[in-house]
DNA sequence: GTGAAAGCGCTAACAG
DNA sequence: CTGTTAGCGCTTTCAC
């Protein structure tokens, strides 16, 4: 049987109220005799407070939801340890769900942490949510969105990085370092991360001047597979490009490898730029030039925003958009 | 305000006993009539039933706590993953924790899931972990651990791999390849981990009758930082070695970086082999030759194990030791 | 300074 | 078939 504020209060010979105000630090009125013996006795017996009780009469459970496509998919577990830092920060603990990028899944999780009474939830909603409506969330408890937006959750409350800029600076720096025939094998463009990509990619050619071809754009998927089979397709069709702008680093390292097979040299035969900078991008050979996202500090300010919002404090500065940045090595030349 | 099983109760002229059976599929005895008519108020409400609540009675949270050193290596998703999937299929949840490898954090996280009255632990225990003692965990509570074992805790409750085996089946593969002069870069001496993968490295040079001189150990991290060290320490020092037999395969990227840039091709020139066969793996080039550890399977397992721990069932099959498996890719001639 | 008591939302006997 | 009731372990007034 584990022990209980019950028993603490019989052998500390005080009431649990009192045991109450010490375990939670509410203890301004208790005499430093008695707080004592209390911390003794609790220390003794290794009581170990039912936070569950707690949450029952205080209404807080200190813990958060955590939904994601997938922590296997490498630009998540950064997204997950930075949600997971902050919230442990502040005295949260965080549940971690694996939705697939599906609807299904995600609804299953959405009621199972809402049973579990979670006081926020943060999410990367799955492509095909149509809107926030269909997820069925009591509108009592506090959804902060990261990476992508999802419709009828105010933007204010998704915390992202401006897709579109990162995209464009990334070509307009290819295309200042001299290529001219830029594919852009890019990820579903259901996705606005997809698209606003792609617009950026737009952009830069018209800013700079080069003009774009339609076969310059593959739509796909966020995959290595997907970024092998493209860059192979482009390479059989003889398709005339000397650079390839990829919507991710996953897609990169597809490209990597079709044009290993095709002994295609990076950057000299070909430039290749990524986008996300995971941790493998530095590592592969060439180190990929990418477009660095702050994944970390996303998860870091998702997490103080859906505490906020739980907390009901009030939110000063707001900057749900964050800034990329272009990380310059080896595989553009 | 939600909404409870009280207003449940009320709106659908039933008691909340009758409500809370139905809720919970113990309605073996309630008419299929007032049945329809609880379910419909619950739906027509939006009542989500407060499982917490539940939990104050039932002493059960269906809640499972994963303590790892970081899921942002490579190799913790895979298993995160495994835990989760399975905790999932039978109605558990799982709070998320990452001990960066040290037993203070680590200790904070059991006591903050002993408050939240987790049903079990998983954990891959700190590096500086001495025994399951000073873990202090309630005897109550069942722990199972993955990938490293802990003193204190029954082998049988802690799912691992045949590392020994693992490494001795690479090496011999190497020495048959023609390989004579292999180099073990190993991770932490102090982890039975690295201990296991060294003794079957000198297993296989002692059955394959190869001789092993002392500068073919090298002791360091399971980082590519320290595989990329060791490597170029190998070069410059002009050591006389012709394959690399590597701790991980986060080591191997590390080399992969050093020979690549002393322009030695593999496997033509060094052989390397890795182990776990982390997602990357297959995705570099040369693809990673290495030893594949069940990495999502033990997750499972794990989960699986705590489960049936908590749940009492008497555990029939007990293979907490899984098997390796040589992936033979093209980073060994 | 300290304690009595009400009650958080629910389950599990048990009674009818 | 359905309802009554006694808690689960804790916090929080409010009274002393």
């Amino acid at each position: 049987m584990k022990v209980t504020i019950k028993q603490i209060a019989k052998l500390s010979g005080v009431s649990i109220a009192t045991v109450s105000k010490v375990v939670n630090h509410k203890d301004e009125r208790i005499s430093e005799e008695t707080r004592q013996r209390v911390l003794a006795v609790i220390k003794e017996e290794g009581y170990v407070p039912n936070r569950i009780a707690s949450s029952m009469v205080t209404r807080k459970t200190s813990t958060l939801g955590l939904i994601i496509p997938d922590i296997t998919n490498p630009f998540f577990p950064e997204l997950a340890r930075g949600v997971e830092d902050r919230a442990n920060e502040l005295g949260y603990t965080v549940i971690l769900c694996n939705s697939d990028d599906g609807v299904a899944k995600e609804n299953l999780y959405i009621k199972m942490l809402q049973e579990k009474m979670v006081d926020g939830i943060i999410l990367t909603a799955a492509s095909d949510r149509e809107d926030i409506e269909s997820m069925q969330v009591q509108s009592s408890i506090p959804i902060v969105g990261v990476d992508r937006k999802i419709k009828g959750l105010k933007d204010e409350n998704v915390i992202t990085v401006d897709n579109e800029q990162g995209a464009f600076d990334s070509v307009c720096y290819m295309i200042k370092r001299g290529y001219k025939r830029i594919v852009h094998i890019a990820g579903p463009m259901s996705l606005e991360v997809s698209r606003n990509r792609y617009d950026g990619f737009v952009r830069g050619h018209e800013v700079e001047g080069v003009e774009l071809l339609p076969e310059h754009l593959m739509e796909g998927y966020f995959t290595t597979q997907w970024g092998y089979t493209a860059a192979k397709e482009l390479i059989d069709q003889r398709i005339d490009f000397d650079a390839i702008s990829c919507g991710n680093d996953l897609i990169a390292f597809g490209v990597y490898k079709a044009l290993h097979e095709a002994r295609l040299e990076m950057p000299r035969d070909i430039g290749v730029i990524g986008y996300d900078d995971i941790y493998m991008s530095a590592i592969v050979t060439p180190a990929l030039t990418t477009v660095r996202q702050p994944i970390y500090q996303m998860g870091k300010k998702a997490a103080s925003l859906v505490i906020k919002l739980i907390e009901k404090k009030d939110i000063k500065e707001r900057d749900y958009l964050l800034k990329t940045e272009l990380v310059i090595r080896d595989s553009v030349k």
